[in-house]
DNA sequence: TATAATAGTGACAAGTATTGTCATAAAATA
DNA sequence: TATTTTATGACAATACTTGTCACTATTATA
């Protein structure tokens, strides 16, 4: 049964366009194979798959039992329709990502924004141009180093675990770790991933995991196949000590928060664009949050719990005691 | 004087790969001229032109003077060989901009991305789809609001003025303004112009726009082409008041500063990633440095200017006064 | 080493498709 | 109405495509 309309009364013009596709489908065939399928004799295959050849389909053979025909390494996108809104946009979304120094893909994607810009048609490519330094969407320039990128991302696909060496607090440990994914944020790239030493979802970040060697093999993997970047915190942050947290935010306030701790879900939003944090935060983390809201001042209005207040006093007593009464710093740095 | 090679011996399929090159870049175009062309007569190119319309080409045409054949709306990009690592980050590239609210072409980028995906062959496609959504560039969930982003690009590319209401401070105010280009950091976009009313390059938040008319037409257009994304700080802040400031920073300081304050310049880094900020900042942005560096607590150390230590040493005063000596608000909200 | 599987080339005849020419129609425009 | 343009049909000459056959070369494997 031939997936395709009337293969057997095709022109040569239809045939070699589903040619193309169909080598780039299977990677790999022989000539024989495609004479069958396409229901013409091997001789005119092996015309075909040289004119394809001639046309920029990089193809390489081999004779020989288990030989055949492979594509190699590239592979033809068939001619797609995109509007001249659509292609601008590809190609900025393709060139806001060379501000990330590191990413998880080897080859680097302004390769294929070169072929893409230069396929493109005069007048869109003019567009391109005059508009190529005058929209960016930035990220922090200077970025941490990750080389990992692309081994914990690998390993959230093939849902494998991997050991890793990370430093937390200037304390070095090694754990097995089963990645759920990766994300950038503001500059720095996370790891969410179930710790098997901690026995629990634990959030890494990725310029702290000093190497990454292959997964012990006593440590089996989950199936965490259902866990992914949209719902991992779920299962997080159950086990640590939580304290209900409730703090009022001004509209400036909102803005930073959602940058800050967008994805956790404790920020709601009023109409007028104030609004309140209401959740559970673990103990742990009441440094960070006491940090956060002395930097917003007059925009973050903390009323519980205790403990934050109380780090935020002592905190704020110890910054007015380094800055009060001296216009020179007390302990100058090398 | 013909492009193509040979285009008088071209063979059908040859031809009708070219001609799908052609009719893109001229939109527009009769039978006769396309004869001409590719050397051969008007009966042929009418078949080839029927052909490519069933091939998916969506072509128009009208009959009469000035009539002719138009390709609508979309354009047919060639087929381009893409790698399997370049098609998925132009993938990823792509599915990142979904997280932008606000973004300067009127159509979405995710058609674009649909198209892609729906020709991408079968392997590459899984590979994406397990990829999906373990891998991911985050920005702030939501945005400020900035419907006028088209605008101010196009105003930016065609070398126009705009008139623009713009909100600082709680004053609205209204002037003329001939944008640079946009730009989009933390969640906010920002738009780099000339200010008619200052006489001078300033830097506008784009969600305290209020409102964009067409520019006054007594302002005439400035030749601003040579100012751009890349370059336009060199014309900006010399002509406030300015104070030197001096700040070491810690390691996670510098990433902090780093995020913030990226684009001007002020920072340096040592080797070991601790660094210092050294430059001139304006008066009236030291509150703005000021809650900065408050936020960071000890891994900022401020030495200069007093303004700035003075100025934190209050709003330090004013935040331990509020939270001292309670746990329940003063002043609740409503 | 022999065998089978595979690519690759060349020649040729039969068949098929492509092309140009001519005729004609229809629509739009000036 | 004359002109420009798309559009369609018929037909013959030509050019191309295809299958078959014969043959070579390479490679893995029995």
């Amino acid at each position: 049964m031939s997936k395709h309309e009337s293969r057997d009364t095709m022109s040569k013009s239809k045939r070699l366009l589903e040619l193309m596709l169909t080598v780039n489908r299977k990677r790999k065939f022989t000539v024989k194979e495609l004479a069958l399928e396409f229901g013409v004799s091997s001789r005119t295959i092996l015309r075909d798959l040289q004119e394809l050849g001639e046309l920029g389909v990089p193809l390489y053979s081999e004779v020989g039992p288990h030989g055949g025909y492979q594509v190699l390494n590239e592979r033809i996108l068939p001619p797609i329709a995109f509007t001249e809104e659509e292609a601008v946009a590809l190609f900025f979304a393709c060139h806001a990502l060379r501000h990330y120094s590191y990413i998880p893909f080897e080859t680097e994607a302004s390769s294929a924004l070169g072929k893409f810009y230069h396929y493109m048609s005069g007048d869109v490519r003019d567009r391109i141009d005059q508009m190529k330094n005058r929209v960016d969407f930035v990220v922090p320039a200077r970025q941490a180093e990750s080389p990992y990128l692309s081994v914990l991302l690998e390993a959230a696909v093939m849902q494998q675990t991997v050991r890793i060496g990370y430093k937390s607090q200037d304390t070095l440990s090694e754990r097995n770790i089963q990645p759920i994914g990766i994300y950038a944020s503001s500059g720095l790239w996370y790891c969410p991933a179930y710790c098997f030493l901690r026995g629990g979802v634990r959030l890494f970040r990725c310029d702290r995991i000093e190497s990454v060697k292959e997964g012990d093999p006593v440590t089996k993997p989950l199936d965490l196949r259902s866990i992914h970047l949209d719902n991992w915190e779920d299962s997080f942050s159950d086990k640590s000590p939580n304290t209900r947290c409730r703090v009022q935010l001004s509209e400036e306030g909102v803005r930073v928060c959602e940058a800050e701790l967008g994805r956790r879900g404790l920020l709601r939003v009023r109409e007028d664009g104030t609004g309140w944090i209401d959740g559970d935060i673990p103990n742990s983390e009441i440094p960070y949050f006491a940090r956060l809201f002395i930097g917003l001042g007059s925009d973050a209005e903390v009323t519980e719990p205790p403990e934050l207040i109380e780090c935020m006093r002592s905190k704020l007593k110890e910054l007015l005691a380094k800055y009060d009464g001296q216009d020179q710093p007390s302990s100058p740095r090398t």
